[in-house]
DNA sequence: CTTTATGGGTAGTTGAACTATCCTTGTAGG
DNA sequence: CCTACAAGGATAGTTCAACTACCCATAAAG
């Protein structure tokens, strides 16, 4: 198919799809001739990943292509290509953490708690969920909020069963490359799913405990 | 304290507290002589609030100061006042919707699984969760993987315990203002957490599944 | 009484994500 | 064959959010 019915297919403007095309988001399509592309059912396929990965995992235009670099990279091992795909996903490494009171005290706490865990070695203090983990303790700390094991433990086993949720459903995919990407849209689209589902049970228990309550918008 | 001493005692630039008192996202402080403010302990925990909203909530600051501001309203009822807040918080009420064909299938899911839950009328078809909800359904169904409810109420049903774990948390504290904090902070804070522990909790069992695993940045 | 710092306002900067324009090249109808 | 309309590609411009730098008049300090 032409640009044109790419663009209306997925919804974009051509500029824009354009725009992905040097960004290296989307492979080019097949010239059939020094000035005409022509594009197949996986660009409009991969359009949807990035526009899923730029809208809905608010992640910036290079990580999308970082990932999707990985996805693509058929030249490296099956372990190797899952870890830089989902590490690349956001929150990547940030910068080398301020050493203030507060962040060695939160590293504490999250070191704590993976010990505790059993996590052992599964992530060191570079990777991007880590840092996540420690910046969001020590902002918690700031505020006096509790940060401890007793309040960070139940959270831990809802994520312990929502992992072993997820991976079942990656592999029900045989090509590596299928696991990967489903590994890396699964991670990213069931991430809002989850926010959104607190936030609905939030309002659902404090009905159930407060009887009748405003639950947002209702009144806007 | 002086403008200068806020600026220290936070790590944020004097002008940056500047952009934000004319943002109405700190009040302002006592002025001490015309040209002179005073501020006190309770602008410090302000801004580090703001802080905690803006870079680990990722939320716009016209979102920040809608919080803010139903934080501070006394004048309302707490039931108003706290649903003001919370649903204030992003992903707000986006546009109108699109009527496609993928929305509205994602629309009828998401009611499906709303109403196996029993979670009837918490929510209307206005609210940002229950927006962003239908919008990661439409996006998963788009790529062809699984969105349905054999999928979704694991999530629904660990959604439903850390929701009563934190309302458990909000109820520790008394006057309704700190509540209300509470609540904010602890929905914005807790969901780095949440995800984070999920990455985490995929590479462990992962590791667990596979045997060794790169976890990410570990090859970077 | 001079020097320096402060608060407040205004305008400029930066970065990300598009978007509009231009130009060259095909391609097709007559 | 010739002309006109459209596609592809490159480049520069736009928009928006979040800061940030500068200026000026006023105070507080020495």
């Amino acid at each position: 198919m032409r640009l044109a019915e790419l663009s209306e297919r997925s919804g974009l403007p051509t500029a824009t799809i354009k725009y992905y095309l040097r960004e290296q988001l989307l492979p080019p399509g097949v010239l059939v001739s020094a000035k005409q592309a022509d594009y197949g059912e996986e660009h409009l396929r991969r359009l949807r990943l990035v526009r899923a990965l730029i809208q809905i995992g608010r992640m910036p235009i290079a990580t999308a292509r970082e990932v999707l670099t990985a996805i693509d990279d058929e030249s490296l091992d099956q372990n190797d290509r899952l870890g830089m795909a989902v590490g690349a996903l956001p929150p990547g490494p940030t910068q080398p953490d301020q050493d203030d009171r507060a962040t060695v005290a939160a590293r504490r706490e999250a070191d704590l708690l993976l010990d505790s865990l059993g996590w052992t070695n599964c992530e060191d203090a570079s990777s991007g969920p880590y840092r996540a983990l420690v910046t969001a303790l020590a902002a918690l700390a700031a505020l006096g909020y509790p940060h401890d094991l007793d309040h960070l433990v139940p959270y831990a086993q809802q994520a312990t069963r929502l992992a072993a949720h997820d991976l079942d459903m990656v592999q029900e995919y045989e090509s590596p490359s299928e696991q990967i990407e489903a590994a890396v849209a699964l991670t990213v689209l069931y991430e809002p799913i989850l926010l959104s589902l607190r936030r609905l049970a939030h309002a659902r228990e404090s009905t159930l405990r407060h009887g009748t309550r405003a639950t947002g918008r209702s009144t806007a």
